[in-house]
DNA sequence: ATTACAATTTAGACTAGTCTAAAAATATAT
DNA sequence: ATATATTTTTAGACTAGTCTAAATTGTAAT
């Protein structure tokens, strides 16, 4: 058994975010950003985790995760994103409302209480921004989303979640009545500026490319 | 805004606890006790809390928690309740598994999380022990409960909780079927050894003075 | 290949919370 | 009332995690 502080936990977790955009080694500075801390206070605990042999570590030249650190990441996520599912689905959190209540309840240590949490939502696969949910072995079944900005004139998709989950942000998607699951046609692109016209349930309006670049939808009949 | 760190929530609840059973001032050795830690450390704790007016301290004389004290303390073991309400009734905990898990759940901090969970949970007034919850304001509703032991012969009771909530004893109760609102009669008492014949749905068992030193009940027809 | 700049690490210090050992205060027993 | 035992507090040290400031390493440009 692993037992891992609060705060490596939060380190951990930022690691494996990080690691997921840049494919390469996670810079020190990357992670100061993530966890609103200085470098030398990440150095400190760089050399900590390489000691739990959760990361592997070369001065100067970033880290990554280990299988074991991977594991230890991607049960953070899990636990989190459950949590979220948990407040929306059945404490009436809006989605712009979960993240920080999730931050603390990610770290509840109980295998039972995650697994029966679990069974209670239903076996969710996606939060309520449509990141995916990390089973118990820590695999995750990504769907072949691509963002709105690329889609194709013309064809139809269905909304699978949002890069910026910002509050600001999910605030536009409530106004105009878009979420996860709702359905949407690309009518027309402006190749001026990248502005679309999408029409949502009939309803036709104009997104900007600052939009577009931040929701992630699913063509329609793709498998 | 009162800002506490989870550690000072513990002594919080420790004094709190201690306070209901001694009436009188508090000692620094029992909080050492309940706190697992050593008096000096309680010492220094205390310096902390007295700072931030959530106690009356005065050198080599104890402690009582004061009126802000007192509103926080109960404020954790209202959230500890309800969590433990949350585990039995929706994550199919047994009683005696919830403790720990509820430790750590009640220091999560969300207003509305506990206003929310409270209503999921139907707005419970006792925890899976039969121990009250407390209200939003910080009231108290007390049954009027008093231990089998005490109980007179011939008269019939509901069970409303349990003093011991070791597992041992918590299994003992599983085992005989006996639970919060379980009905029972005492047939007789043996003036000997005060061990009783109880009857709980028209079976009779006999119970150790023990035993009924542990669980509270309220009598039929009682207000 | 040198220089300059940015990123990273080290060194030393701080806070919260804990400990041990010693000192001080209180309580108890004769 | 005095000696003894117990409780509590103080003093000083430790760990985890953080910081600032200085030193080091790596990188990019000429």
């Amino acid at each position: 058994m692993m037992l891992t502080t609060l705060t490596e936990e939060n380190y951990l977790k930022a690691i494996y975010h990080i690691s997921q955009s840049t494919q390469s080694e996670v810079s020190t500075n990357a992670i100061a950003q993530k966890i609103d801390a200085k470098a030398s206070s990440v150095t400190d605990m760089l050399k900590k985790l390489a000691d739990k042999n959760l990361i592997t570590y070369i001065k100067y030249r970033g880290v990554h995760l280990t299988e074991k650190g991977r594991l230890a990441a991607v049960d953070i996520v899990r636990k989190h994103r459950l949590w979220e599912v948990f407040l929306v689905d059945k404490l009436n959190f809006a989605w712009d409302e979960v993240h920080d209540v999730a931050e603390q309840l990610e770290h509840i240590k109980s295998q039972k209480l995650i697994n029966e949490l679990d069974a209670l939502l239903d076996f969710p696969t996606h939060d309520p921004h449509g990141d995916p949910i990390p089973d118990k072995n820590g695999q995750i079944h990504r769907t072949s989303k691509i963002l709105l900005s690329q889609a194709e004139v013309g064809k139809s998709y269905t909304c699978v979640g949002v890069l910026d989950s910002s509050s600001d942000f999910l605030k536009y998607l409530d106004k105009h009545k878009i979420g996860i699951g709702t359905s949407l046609r690309l009518d027309d692109k402006e190749d001026f500026d990248q502005s679309m016209n999408i029409k949502i349930n009939d309803v036709a309006i104009v997104m900007s490319k600052a939009i577009t670049n931040n929701i992630y939808v699913k063509a329609h009949n793709e498998n």
